[in-house]
DNA sequence: TACAAGTATATAGTATTACTTAATAACGTC
DNA sequence: GACGTTATTAAGTAATACTATATACTTGTA
């Protein structure tokens, strides 16, 4: 499949505070996560972009933990403005795709 | 609903390609079907932007023809590229569609 | 000891895209 | 002639994902 970085933007980070809003879990994990899901092509450097961004935006709660096997890993979990900002993600990932799908069986002439 | 701005990137391309799909059209009008569907704030300029684009890529025939109600009219058809385009977003749209599908169904716990 | 591989975080710079704003122009009508 | 609608265009901005790279901790192995 062609390239899907712009169809990615604004739905990527939705992704992650979906995931993080799953439990408590830190950007190694995350990405590793996402790939699982499909998006095979994504790299850490992109979701600490996000998680970073997040961090800014104080959207997450923030734990740092040992780990036995590297470096220690940030936990992130979602805060109140968080779970806010992921419920507007799913409406405005709702509407989108309602339109898109008027658009796509108007094709079709259902 | 909060600006949708980056959820559209990416996507607004594809539904210009299908709009001009069903039919010579050209940007002013391709502007008031993109609001009747709901995307009420798309403004002429961003559509503009985005047919510059499909022209100097290539994936329209372009006819001018005079108009009663004002200026001459650029009337967009798409060509075997653009149609070739426009598969390519479907596709895109429907794996990144049914990858978010699986993630919020998860999250129902269906 | 040295080195590679897996785990884990971080950041500087780039490309793409939609948006903002404004300019230009043709036409009808008041 | 002024104004509203139709219609195209262009310069500049902001946001986001990606590229590439650096750093660091642990384990295995040669």
């Amino acid at each position: 499949m062609e390239n899907i970085t712009e169809m990615l933007k604004g739905v990527l980070e939705g992704c992650v505070l979906e995931i993080i809003s799953r439990g408590e879990t830190y950007g190694y994990e995350i990405t590793q996560q996402l790939r699982e899901l499909g998006f095979t092509d994504v790299v850490e450097g992109t979701v600490y972009t996000i998680t970073m961004r997040l961090e800014k935006n104080q959207l997450v709660n923030i734990e740092k933990k040992p780990s036995t096997m590297g470096p220690p890993r940030k936990f992130y979990t979602l805060n109140a403005d968080g779970q806010e900002k992921l419920a507007s993600f799913w409406e405005k990932w709702n509407f989108i795709s309602s339109k898109l799908k008027e658009l796509k069986e108007k094709k079709d002439g259902k």
